[in-house]
DNA sequence: AAATATGGTTTACAACTGTGGTCGATATGG
DNA sequence: CCATATCGACCACAGTTGTAAACCATATTT
């Protein structure tokens, strides 16, 4: 039953700590995004709680603790994200912005064209 | 200058009209809309003002009726918003979405992957 | 046991979104 | 000139997001 409800920009980084390494505990999602993102605690608890009622995360409880689990893999976020993304850009602008994310250098690394390249080989064949 | 303010779902195609022929008097993307989307003449009133406020569109006055046209191009915005779905689905990740995006037949069309493989040749060539 | 720390739950609050109703000015038909 | 149709401006209202404080239960320290 497909249809992930969105992940939030915000979400989006507190599930990037947990595919990362997972289960974790808030303590350690906590710890890594202060630094990383300068929110406070409590801002990071909230993105777990709305995490966990979107459905996005599991949790199990340890002790006086909840450690969290993805619910959902990185692979399909990133499937859905990327649908709805060309779902609203709509076709026929994706050239241009496969071009803009291709001489971006910053954006694309030469492994990946690379990965890109074989997958188009076989692909679009030659049919 | 920098930083287009990001256009919202509903927001994004109503300029996909405005776009597609500019200026546009208001009635003009309403018939579109109300027949395409479904929706309200209210409520795409509303989106043209708030996409003004926004200064993703201006318009002059002819008459009773405003004329709109886009204050960014839609290149510009597909970039933005390009950059910023890259910003969020991090690095790593670009791979997995295009292979997503090509094995998903109705998401890309045989010349666009045509145009992609173009584009791969010209960049990751043999340097 | 009382004080404190720690972890989760509830509440907050403004901005943004999706959707649209209402109002006031103006144009147009009668 | 008056009624009506339009058009944009303002108002509405619930849900989401970003950001966090306040609160409550439990565990730990004194």
């Amino acid at each position: 039953m497909g249809a992930i409800s969105r992940i939030s920009d915000s979400e989006w980084k507190v599930m990037e700590v947990i595919w990362k390494s997972s289960p974790s505990k808030s303590q350690e999602v906590i710890q890594a995004l202060e630094a990383q993102e300068g929110w406070k605690p409590q801002t990071i608890k909230t993105l777990l709680a709305r995490l966990v009622k979107k459905e996005a995360l599991t949790y199990t409880v340890e002790g006086k603790c909840y450690l969290y689990s993805p619910a959902i893999s990185r692979e399909d976020a990133v499937a859905s994200e990327t649908k709805s993304f060309i779902g609203r850009i709509r076709l026929g602008s994706l050239a241009p912005m496969l071009s803009h994310l291709i001489e971006s250098k910053d954006s694309l690394k030469p492994e990946e064209i690379e990965a890109l390249r074989n997958l188009l080989q076989k692909e679009g064949g030659d049919e």
